[in-house]
DNA sequence: AAAAAAAAATGTCAAAATGACATTTATGTT
DNA sequence: AACATAAATGTCATTTTGACATTTTTTTTT
Protein backbone atom coordinates (compact mmCIF):
# COMPACT_ATOMS: atom_id res chain seq x y z
CA UNK A 1 0.00 0.00 0.00
CA UNK A 2 1.77 3.24 -1.20
CA UNK A 3 -1.28 5.55 -1.38
CA UNK A 4 -4.82 6.10 0.55
CA UNK A 5 -5.63 5.88 -3.08
CA UNK A 6 -9.37 6.70 -2.80
CA UNK A 7 -9.41 9.98 -1.45
CA UNK A 8 -9.45 13.25 -2.81
CA UNK A 9 -6.41 15.20 -3.26
CA UNK A 10 -5.83 18.88 -3.46
CA UNK A 11 -3.82 22.38 -3.42
CA UNK A 12 -2.72 24.05 -0.50
CA UNK A 13 -1.83 27.78 -0.33
CA UNK A 14 -0.88 29.84 2.15
CA UNK A 15 -1.53 33.50 2.28
CA UNK A 16 -0.08 35.99 4.87
CA UNK A 17 -1.87 39.00 6.41
CA UNK A 18 0.98 41.42 7.19
CA UNK A 19 0.57 44.02 9.26
CA UNK A 20 3.03 47.20 9.43
CA UNK A 21 3.44 50.30 11.30
CA UNK A 22 5.15 53.39 10.22
CA UNK A 23 4.64 55.06 13.48
CA UNK A 24 1.11 57.06 12.93
CA UNK A 25 -0.96 54.58 10.91
CA UNK A 26 -1.28 51.06 11.00
CA UNK A 27 -1.13 49.32 7.31
CA UNK A 28 -1.28 45.98 5.56
CA UNK A 29 1.12 44.62 2.79
CA UNK A 30 -0.79 43.44 -0.59
CA UNK A 31 -0.15 42.90 -3.70
CA UNK A 32 -1.18 42.65 -7.35
CA UNK A 33 -1.65 39.29 -8.41
CA UNK A 34 0.18 38.10 -10.84
CA UNK A 35 -1.36 35.38 -12.17
CA UNK A 36 -4.75 34.22 -14.02
CA UNK A 37 -7.62 34.57 -12.82
CA UNK A 38 -7.93 37.83 -11.14
CA UNK A 39 -4.67 38.79 -12.85
CA UNK A 40 -3.74 42.23 -11.26
CA UNK A 41 -6.02 42.55 -8.73
CA UNK A 42 -5.27 43.40 -4.69
CA UNK A 43 -4.83 40.14 -2.83
CA UNK A 44 -2.82 38.85 0.09
CA UNK A 45 0.91 37.77 -0.80
CA UNK A 46 0.73 33.90 -0.90
CA UNK A 47 1.84 30.89 -2.84
CA UNK A 48 1.35 27.07 -2.71
CA UNK A 49 2.96 24.90 -0.23
CA UNK A 50 5.81 22.59 -2.08
CA UNK A 51 6.58 19.15 -2.29
CA UNK A 52 7.71 18.38 0.73
CA UNK A 53 7.79 21.34 2.41
CA UNK A 54 5.71 21.85 5.83
CA UNK A 55 3.37 24.76 5.81
CA UNK A 56 4.65 26.83 8.08
CA UNK A 57 8.23 27.04 6.05
CA UNK A 58 5.94 27.81 2.77
CA UNK A 59 4.71 30.93 4.66
CA UNK A 60 8.04 32.29 5.89
CA UNK A 61 9.17 31.39 2.43
CA UNK A 62 6.69 33.20 0.73
CA UNK A 63 7.01 36.24 3.29
CA UNK A 64 10.92 36.40 2.17
CA UNK A 65 10.33 36.33 -1.26
CA UNK A 66 8.39 39.23 -0.75
CA UNK A 67 10.09 41.29 2.15
CA UNK A 68 13.65 39.67 2.01
CA UNK A 69 13.17 39.42 6.14
CA UNK A 70 13.98 36.82 8.04
CA UNK A 71 12.88 35.88 11.66
CA UNK A 72 9.43 37.18 11.51
CA UNK A 73 6.97 37.32 14.05
CA UNK A 74 4.24 34.87 12.30
CA UNK A 75 1.47 32.74 13.75
CA UNK A 76 -0.55 30.75 12.13
CA UNK A 77 -4.12 31.98 12.18
CA UNK A 78 -6.63 29.59 10.52
CA UNK A 79 -7.41 27.36 7.51
CA UNK A 80 -9.85 28.85 5.50
CA UNK A 81 -10.89 26.01 3.13
CA UNK A 82 -14.44 26.62 1.65
CA UNK A 83 -15.02 24.13 -1.28
CA UNK A 84 -14.91 27.03 -4.05
CA UNK A 85 -12.93 29.94 -2.42
CA UNK A 86 -10.53 29.19 -5.61
CA UNK A 87 -12.54 29.02 -8.48
CA UNK A 88 -10.01 27.74 -10.71
CA UNK A 89 -8.89 24.83 -8.31
CA UNK A 90 -9.98 23.32 -5.09
CA UNK A 91 -7.55 24.67 -2.54
CA UNK A 92 -7.28 24.92 0.89
CA UNK A 93 -5.52 28.18 1.89
CA UNK A 94 -3.35 28.35 5.77
CA UNK A 95 -3.53 32.16 6.60
CA UNK A 96 -0.53 33.30 8.24
CA UNK A 97 -0.72 36.91 10.43
CA UNK A 98 2.81 38.52 10.74
CA UNK A 99 3.72 41.53 11.80
CA UNK A 100 7.09 43.84 10.33
CA UNK A 101 9.13 46.71 11.37
CA UNK A 102 8.27 48.77 8.76
CA UNK A 103 11.47 50.56 8.81
CA UNK A 104 13.45 47.30 8.47
CA UNK A 105 11.27 46.58 5.22
CA UNK A 106 11.81 49.77 3.72
CA UNK A 107 15.14 49.29 3.19
CA UNK A 108 14.35 45.91 1.58
CA UNK A 109 11.63 47.43 -0.92
CA UNK A 110 11.51 45.20 -4.15
CA UNK A 111 9.07 46.05 -6.86
CA UNK A 112 8.40 42.21 -8.20
CA UNK A 113 5.49 41.75 -6.44
CA UNK A 114 3.58 45.52 -7.04
CA UNK A 115 3.51 45.33 -3.14
CA UNK A 116 1.65 48.17 -1.38
CA UNK A 117 1.42 49.48 2.25
CA UNK A 118 -2.14 50.38 2.72
CA UNK A 119 -3.60 52.27 5.84
CA UNK A 120 -5.61 49.12 7.59
CA UNK A 121 -8.97 51.41 7.14
CA UNK A 122 -8.46 52.25 3.32
CA UNK A 123 -7.45 48.36 2.13
CA UNK A 124 -9.54 47.64 -1.07
CA UNK A 125 -11.49 44.83 -1.86
CA UNK A 126 -9.13 41.50 -1.73
CA UNK A 127 -9.93 38.81 -4.28
CA UNK A 128 -11.53 35.34 -3.26
CA UNK A 129 -12.07 35.02 0.51
CA UNK A 130 -8.60 37.32 1.53
CA UNK A 131 -10.86 39.41 3.07
CA UNK A 132 -12.42 37.43 5.34
CA UNK A 133 -8.91 36.21 6.24
CA UNK A 134 -7.93 40.31 6.99
CA UNK A 135 -11.16 40.80 9.25
CA UNK A 136 -10.12 37.09 11.16
CA UNK A 137 -6.72 38.65 11.38
CA UNK A 138 -7.52 41.87 12.82
CA UNK A 139 -9.44 40.28 15.74
CA UNK A 140 -6.51 38.44 16.45
CA UNK A 141 -4.42 40.77 16.66
CA UNK A 142 -6.85 42.60 18.99
CA UNK A 143 -7.18 39.66 21.26
CA UNK A 144 -3.58 38.81 21.15
CA UNK A 145 -2.43 42.43 22.16
CA UNK A 146 -5.06 42.62 24.81
CA UNK A 147 -3.08 40.45 26.57
CA UNK A 148 0.53 39.68 25.55
CA UNK A 149 3.00 42.81 24.48
CA UNK A 150 3.03 41.24 21.04
CA UNK A 151 2.86 45.06 19.43
CA UNK A 152 6.36 45.48 19.99
CA UNK A 153 6.56 43.55 16.91
CA UNK A 154 5.91 46.30 15.00
CA UNK A 155 7.92 48.62 16.44
CA UNK A 156 11.77 49.67 15.81
CA UNK A 157 14.43 48.75 17.67
CA UNK A 158 14.35 51.99 19.61
CA UNK A 159 10.70 53.67 20.02
CA UNK A 160 8.65 55.80 21.98
CA UNK A 161 5.58 56.15 24.56
CA UNK A 162 3.61 58.48 22.60
CA UNK A 163 3.93 55.70 19.61
CA UNK A 164 3.48 52.64 21.38
CA UNK A 165 0.33 54.40 22.71
CA UNK A 166 -0.74 55.37 19.44
CA UNK A 167 -0.40 52.03 17.99
CA UNK A 168 -2.79 50.60 20.62
CA UNK A 169 -4.91 53.09 19.92
CA UNK A 170 -4.82 52.39 16.04
CA UNK A 171 -5.06 49.11 16.82
CA UNK A 172 -8.26 48.93 18.88
CA UNK A 173 -9.73 52.55 17.57
CA UNK A 174 -9.82 54.02 21.21
CA UNK A 175 -8.34 56.82 22.79
CA UNK A 176 -6.15 55.59 26.20
CA UNK A 177 -5.30 57.44 29.02
CA UNK A 178 -1.70 58.56 28.73
CA UNK A 179 -0.94 58.05 32.65
CA UNK A 180 -2.83 55.02 33.30
CA UNK A 181 -1.14 53.36 30.12
CA UNK A 182 1.84 54.41 31.00
CA UNK A 183 1.88 53.14 34.51
CA UNK A 184 0.78 49.82 32.65
CA UNK A 185 3.58 49.28 30.30
CA UNK A 186 5.93 50.77 33.52
CA UNK A 187 4.92 48.01 35.48
CA UNK A 188 5.63 45.23 33.09
CA UNK A 189 9.37 45.90 33.61
CA UNK A 190 9.54 45.84 29.32
CA UNK A 191 10.65 48.83 28.88
CA UNK A 192 14.67 49.94 29.41
CA UNK A 193 14.68 53.91 28.90
CA UNK A 194 17.33 55.55 26.99
CA UNK A 195 19.20 58.30 27.59
CA UNK A 196 18.44 60.15 23.84
CA UNK A 197 15.15 61.53 22.74
CA UNK A 198 13.49 61.50 19.76
CA UNK A 199 12.71 64.97 17.99
CA UNK A 200 11.45 64.11 15.21
CA UNK A 201 7.36 64.43 16.93
CA UNK A 202 7.16 67.42 19.34
CA UNK A 203 9.53 69.82 20.96
CA UNK A 204 10.06 68.78 23.49
CA UNK A 205 11.02 65.43 22.46
CA UNK A 206 9.99 61.73 23.73
CA UNK A 207 13.13 59.71 25.45
CA UNK A 208 13.21 56.15 23.67
CA UNK A 209 13.32 53.27 25.24
CA UNK A 210 14.04 49.75 24.24
CA UNK A 211 12.81 46.34 25.21
CA UNK A 212 14.16 44.36 27.95
CA UNK A 213 14.62 40.83 25.62
CA UNK A 214 15.12 38.66 28.65
CA UNK A 215 11.50 39.85 30.16
CA UNK A 216 10.03 40.36 27.01
CA UNK A 217 10.86 36.45 26.59
CA UNK A 218 9.84 35.50 29.95
CA UNK A 219 6.75 37.46 30.12
CA UNK A 220 5.37 37.15 26.44
CA UNK A 221 2.68 34.24 27.66
CA UNK A 222 1.56 35.95 30.82
CA UNK A 223 -1.97 38.00 30.56
CA UNK A 224 -0.64 41.41 30.86
CA UNK A 225 -3.76 43.11 29.77
CA UNK A 226 -3.04 45.93 28.04
CA UNK A 227 -6.49 46.90 27.24
CA UNK A 228 -9.35 47.46 29.93
CA UNK A 229 -11.85 45.27 28.92
CA UNK A 230 -10.98 45.27 25.24
CA UNK B 1 -6.95 27.43 -17.80
CA UNK B 2 -9.00 24.82 -15.90
CA UNK B 3 -5.99 24.08 -13.16
CA UNK B 4 -3.25 25.44 -11.30
CA UNK B 5 -1.13 22.77 -13.21
CA UNK B 6 2.49 22.47 -11.94
CA UNK B 7 1.05 22.17 -8.56
CA UNK B 8 1.67 19.47 -5.68
CA UNK B 9 -1.44 17.89 -4.95
CA UNK B 10 -1.83 16.68 -1.13
CA UNK B 11 -4.06 14.95 0.77
CA UNK B 12 -6.33 16.78 4.02
CA UNK B 13 -7.27 15.38 6.66
CA UNK B 14 -9.34 16.16 9.73
CA UNK B 15 -8.19 15.25 13.71
CA UNK B 16 -10.38 15.38 16.51
CA UNK B 17 -8.72 16.05 20.14
CA UNK B 18 -11.61 15.17 22.33
CA UNK B 19 -12.04 15.97 25.94
CA UNK B 20 -14.96 14.76 28.29
CA UNK B 21 -15.14 15.29 31.82
CA UNK B 22 -17.01 12.72 34.01
CA UNK B 23 -17.24 14.66 37.34
CA UNK B 24 -13.77 13.54 38.58
CA UNK B 25 -11.55 13.18 35.59
CA UNK B 26 -10.73 14.85 32.51
CA UNK B 27 -10.28 12.41 30.13
CA UNK B 28 -9.62 12.09 26.00
CA UNK B 29 -11.56 9.99 23.72
CA UNK B 30 -9.66 7.67 21.32
CA UNK B 31 -10.17 5.17 18.88
CA UNK B 32 -7.82 2.41 17.47
CA UNK B 33 -7.49 2.81 14.20
CA UNK B 34 -9.02 1.04 11.17
CA UNK B 35 -6.87 1.13 8.42
CA UNK B 36 -2.86 0.45 7.44
CA UNK B 37 -0.27 1.70 8.57
CA UNK B 38 -0.50 1.11 12.46
CA UNK B 39 -3.81 -0.59 12.51
CA UNK B 40 -4.97 -1.25 16.04
CA UNK B 41 -2.89 1.51 17.31
CA UNK B 42 -3.99 4.58 19.42
CA UNK B 43 -4.96 7.23 17.61
CA UNK B 44 -7.58 10.10 17.32
CA UNK B 45 -10.72 10.16 15.64
CA UNK B 46 -9.75 11.54 12.26
CA UNK B 47 -10.96 10.86 8.78
CA UNK B 48 -10.11 13.00 4.80
CA UNK B 49 -11.81 15.74 3.82
CA UNK B 50 -13.89 15.02 1.12
CA UNK B 51 -14.71 16.58 -2.22
CA UNK B 52 -16.50 19.29 -1.87
CA UNK B 53 -16.07 19.62 1.71
CA UNK B 54 -14.99 22.58 3.73
CA UNK B 55 -12.48 21.01 6.50
CA UNK B 56 -14.85 22.31 9.50
CA UNK B 57 -17.53 20.38 7.98
CA UNK B 58 -15.38 17.30 7.52
CA UNK B 59 -14.61 17.66 11.49
CA UNK B 60 -18.06 17.96 12.82
CA UNK B 61 -19.11 14.88 9.96
CA UNK B 62 -15.95 13.10 11.88
CA UNK B 63 -17.45 14.03 15.19
CA UNK B 64 -20.82 13.00 14.58
CA UNK B 65 -19.77 9.20 13.06
CA UNK B 66 -17.98 8.69 16.30
CA UNK B 67 -19.94 10.27 18.84
CA UNK B 68 -23.80 10.50 17.43
CA UNK B 69 -23.60 14.00 18.55
CA UNK B 70 -24.15 17.84 16.69
CA UNK B 71 -24.03 21.03 17.80
CA UNK B 72 -20.47 20.03 19.81
CA UNK B 73 -18.50 23.02 20.96
CA UNK B 74 -15.28 22.69 18.38
CA UNK B 75 -12.52 24.76 17.78
CA UNK B 76 -9.93 24.89 14.86
CA UNK B 77 -6.84 24.38 16.65
CA UNK B 78 -3.80 24.53 14.10
CA UNK B 79 -2.77 22.79 10.99
CA UNK B 80 -0.44 19.83 11.00
CA UNK B 81 2.04 20.06 7.84
CA UNK B 82 5.33 18.33 8.52
CA UNK B 83 6.05 16.56 5.04
CA UNK B 84 6.36 12.88 6.65
CA UNK B 85 4.29 12.81 9.20
CA UNK B 86 2.07 10.56 7.76
CA UNK B 87 4.44 7.36 6.12
CA UNK B 88 2.14 6.47 3.52
CA UNK B 89 1.60 9.58 1.55
CA UNK B 90 1.77 13.08 1.79
CA UNK B 91 -1.25 14.34 4.44
CA UNK B 92 -1.58 17.77 5.76
CA UNK B 93 -4.05 17.80 8.80
CA UNK B 94 -6.76 20.21 10.51
CA UNK B 95 -6.59 19.49 14.55
CA UNK B 96 -9.76 20.26 15.97
CA UNK B 97 -10.31 20.69 19.36
CA UNK B 98 -13.80 19.65 20.77
CA UNK B 99 -14.95 19.38 24.48
CA UNK B 100 -18.33 16.95 25.24
CA UNK B 101 -21.02 16.67 27.84
CA UNK B 102 -19.59 13.44 29.01
CA UNK B 103 -23.16 11.49 29.66
CA UNK B 104 -24.36 12.81 26.48
CA UNK B 105 -21.96 10.80 24.91
CA UNK B 106 -22.43 7.41 27.22
CA UNK B 107 -25.66 6.99 25.88
CA UNK B 108 -25.51 7.37 22.40
CA UNK B 109 -21.81 4.74 22.37
CA UNK B 110 -21.23 3.13 19.37
CA UNK B 111 -18.61 0.12 19.46
CA UNK B 112 -18.16 0.41 15.81
CA UNK B 113 -14.59 2.55 15.99
CA UNK B 114 -13.28 0.79 19.04
CA UNK B 115 -13.38 3.82 20.95
CA UNK B 116 -12.33 4.78 24.88
CA UNK B 117 -12.55 7.48 26.68
CA UNK B 118 -9.58 7.68 28.55
CA UNK B 119 -8.10 9.80 31.44
CA UNK B 120 -6.14 12.77 30.04
CA UNK B 121 -2.66 11.37 32.31
CA UNK B 122 -3.02 7.85 31.27
CA UNK B 123 -3.12 8.58 27.32
CA UNK B 124 -0.70 6.00 25.79
CA UNK B 125 1.46 7.42 22.75
CA UNK B 126 -0.62 7.83 19.73
CA UNK B 127 0.31 7.27 15.85
CA UNK B 128 1.97 9.93 13.81
CA UNK B 129 2.49 13.14 15.39
CA UNK B 130 -1.00 12.91 17.32
CA UNK B 131 0.74 13.27 20.81
CA UNK B 132 1.84 16.70 19.60
CA UNK B 133 -1.52 17.56 18.53
CA UNK B 134 -2.67 16.46 22.33
CA UNK B 135 -0.32 18.63 23.62
CA UNK B 136 -1.14 21.67 21.80
CA UNK B 137 -4.62 21.13 22.55
CA UNK B 138 -4.09 20.66 26.17
CA UNK B 139 -2.36 24.33 25.95
CA UNK B 140 -5.06 25.82 24.06
CA UNK B 141 -7.69 24.30 26.73
CA UNK B 142 -5.61 26.07 29.46
CA UNK B 143 -5.56 29.33 27.72
CA UNK B 144 -9.01 29.66 26.82
CA UNK B 145 -10.53 28.03 29.97
CA UNK B 146 -8.27 30.83 31.88
CA UNK B 147 -10.20 33.46 30.58
CA UNK B 148 -13.75 32.53 29.08
CA UNK B 149 -16.21 29.82 30.59
CA UNK B 150 -15.57 27.36 27.88
CA UNK B 151 -15.27 24.68 30.20
CA UNK B 152 -19.27 24.45 30.77
CA UNK B 153 -18.94 22.96 27.48
CA UNK B 154 -17.53 19.76 29.74
CA UNK B 155 -20.22 19.94 31.94
CA UNK B 156 -23.88 18.47 32.21
CA UNK B 157 -27.19 21.11 32.20
CA UNK B 158 -27.30 21.01 35.76
CA UNK B 159 -24.36 20.97 37.51
CA UNK B 160 -22.42 21.82 41.19
CA UNK B 161 -19.57 24.23 42.05
CA UNK B 162 -17.54 21.43 43.31
CA UNK B 163 -18.13 19.84 40.36
CA UNK B 164 -16.82 23.14 38.31
CA UNK B 165 -13.95 23.40 40.81
CA UNK B 166 -12.79 19.67 40.09
CA UNK B 167 -12.88 20.23 36.44
CA UNK B 168 -10.93 23.88 36.80
CA UNK B 169 -8.89 21.98 39.44
CA UNK B 170 -7.95 18.80 36.44
CA UNK B 171 -7.63 20.95 33.68
CA UNK B 172 -4.96 23.39 35.47
CA UNK B 173 -3.27 20.91 37.56
CA UNK B 174 -3.47 23.07 40.97
CA UNK B 175 -5.72 22.76 43.92
CA UNK B 176 -7.99 26.36 44.23
CA UNK B 177 -9.73 28.34 47.07
CA UNK B 178 -12.99 27.17 47.20
CA UNK B 179 -14.50 30.44 48.70
CA UNK B 180 -12.48 33.12 46.01
CA UNK B 181 -13.09 30.70 42.47
CA UNK B 182 -17.00 31.05 44.17
CA UNK B 183 -16.73 34.52 44.71
CA UNK B 184 -15.15 34.85 40.98
CA UNK B 185 -18.00 32.56 39.56
CA UNK B 186 -20.45 34.30 41.13
CA UNK B 187 -19.32 37.48 39.82
CA UNK B 188 -19.58 36.66 36.11
CA UNK B 189 -23.61 36.31 36.69
CA UNK B 190 -23.31 33.12 34.68
CA UNK B 191 -24.93 30.95 37.41
CA UNK B 192 -28.51 29.83 38.01
CA UNK B 193 -29.10 28.20 41.45
CA UNK B 194 -31.46 25.72 41.47
CA UNK B 195 -33.62 24.47 44.49
CA UNK B 196 -32.74 20.46 44.28
CA UNK B 197 -29.19 19.22 45.18
CA UNK B 198 -27.24 16.79 44.20
CA UNK B 199 -26.51 13.83 46.80
CA UNK B 200 -24.13 11.59 45.03
CA UNK B 201 -21.14 13.16 46.13
CA UNK B 202 -21.93 14.04 49.71
CA UNK B 203 -24.23 13.68 52.76
CA UNK B 204 -24.90 17.42 52.76
CA UNK B 205 -25.74 17.71 49.38
CA UNK B 206 -24.44 20.53 46.70
CA UNK B 207 -26.96 22.86 45.02
CA UNK B 208 -27.49 22.30 41.18
CA UNK B 209 -26.85 25.47 39.05
CA UNK B 210 -27.58 25.90 35.64
CA UNK B 211 -25.67 28.14 33.20
CA UNK B 212 -28.02 31.49 32.15
CA UNK B 213 -27.77 30.89 28.45
CA UNK B 214 -28.56 34.89 27.67
CA UNK B 215 -25.41 36.01 29.94
CA UNK B 216 -22.68 33.13 28.70
CA UNK B 217 -23.26 34.05 25.50
CA UNK B 218 -22.72 37.90 26.03
CA UNK B 219 -19.42 37.00 28.31
CA UNK B 220 -18.17 34.30 26.53
CA UNK B 221 -16.00 36.43 24.65
CA UNK B 222 -15.10 38.96 27.16
CA UNK B 223 -12.10 38.18 30.07
CA UNK B 224 -13.37 36.87 33.08
CA UNK B 225 -10.00 35.64 34.87
CA UNK B 226 -10.70 32.14 36.04
CA UNK B 227 -7.56 31.44 36.64
CA UNK B 228 -4.72 33.27 38.69
CA UNK B 229 -2.01 33.79 37.03
CA UNK B 230 -1.99 30.77 34.88
C1' DA C 1 15.42 87.96 26.21
C1' DA C 2 10.78 87.09 27.41
C1' DA C 3 6.45 85.07 26.28
C1' DA C 4 3.85 81.70 23.98
C1' DA C 5 2.99 77.26 22.07
C1' DA C 6 3.23 72.25 21.93
C1' DA C 7 3.62 67.89 23.49
C1' DA C 8 5.80 64.83 27.17
C1' DA C 9 5.90 63.42 31.75
C1' DT C 10 4.16 62.82 36.15
C1' DG C 11 0.80 62.10 40.87
C1' DT C 12 -3.42 61.42 43.71
C1' DC C 13 -7.39 59.44 45.38
C1' DA C 14 -11.44 56.62 45.72
C1' DA C 15 -13.35 52.23 44.14
C1' DA C 16 -12.87 47.58 42.80
C1' DA C 17 -10.60 43.23 42.65
C1' DT C 18 -7.64 40.02 44.67
C1' DG C 19 -5.50 36.65 47.79
C1' DA C 20 -5.07 34.62 52.24
C1' DC C 21 -7.41 32.59 55.73
C1' DA C 22 -11.34 29.64 59.49
C1' DT C 23 -15.91 28.81 60.86
C1' DT C 24 -20.61 27.43 60.38
C1' DT C 25 -24.24 24.65 58.20
C1' DA C 26 -26.72 20.67 56.45
C1' DT C 27 -27.30 15.94 56.22
C1' DG C 28 -26.57 10.91 56.54
C1' DT C 29 -24.26 7.41 59.49
C1' DT C 30 -23.19 5.26 63.77
C1' DA D 1 -27.70 11.96 70.33
C1' DA D 2 -23.14 12.32 68.83
C1' DC D 3 -20.24 11.99 64.86
C1' DA D 4 -18.44 12.38 60.36
C1' DT D 5 -18.39 14.58 55.93
C1' DA D 6 -18.44 17.90 52.62
C1' DA D 7 -20.83 22.40 51.33
C1' DA D 8 -21.36 27.09 52.09
C1' DT D 9 -20.14 31.43 53.67
C1' DG D 10 -17.32 36.15 55.49
C1' DT D 11 -13.42 39.31 56.67
C1' DC D 12 -9.52 41.97 56.17
C1' DA D 13 -5.32 43.76 54.25
C1' DT D 14 -3.12 44.45 49.79
C1' DT D 15 -3.07 45.37 45.04
C1' DT D 16 -4.94 47.07 40.92
C1' DT D 17 -7.79 49.99 38.51
C1' DG D 18 -9.93 54.11 36.51
C1' DA D 19 -10.77 58.93 36.57
C1' DC D 20 -8.74 63.14 36.53
C1' DA D 21 -5.10 68.06 36.12
C1' DT D 22 -0.67 70.02 36.54
C1' DT D 23 4.15 70.58 35.66
C1' DT D 24 8.16 70.12 32.68
C1' DT D 25 10.93 70.65 28.62
C1' DT D 26 11.98 72.62 24.48
C1' DT D 27 11.25 75.31 20.23
C1' DT D 28 9.16 79.18 18.02
C1' DT D 29 7.58 83.74 18.02
C1' DT D 30 7.67 88.48 19.27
Amino acid sequence: MAQYSAQHRVLIAVDCIIFGFDGAELKLLVVQRALEPQIGNWSLMGGFVEEGEDPNDAASRVLYKLTGLKDVYMEQLSVFGRPNRDPVERTISVAYSALINIKEYETQLSDAYRAEWIPLKDVPALIFDHDEMVAAAKVHLRYKAALHPVLFELLPEKFTIPQIMVLYEQVYNVELDKRNFMRKLRSTGLLVKQADKDKEGSRKGAFYYKLDQETYKDKFSSFLHFIPQP
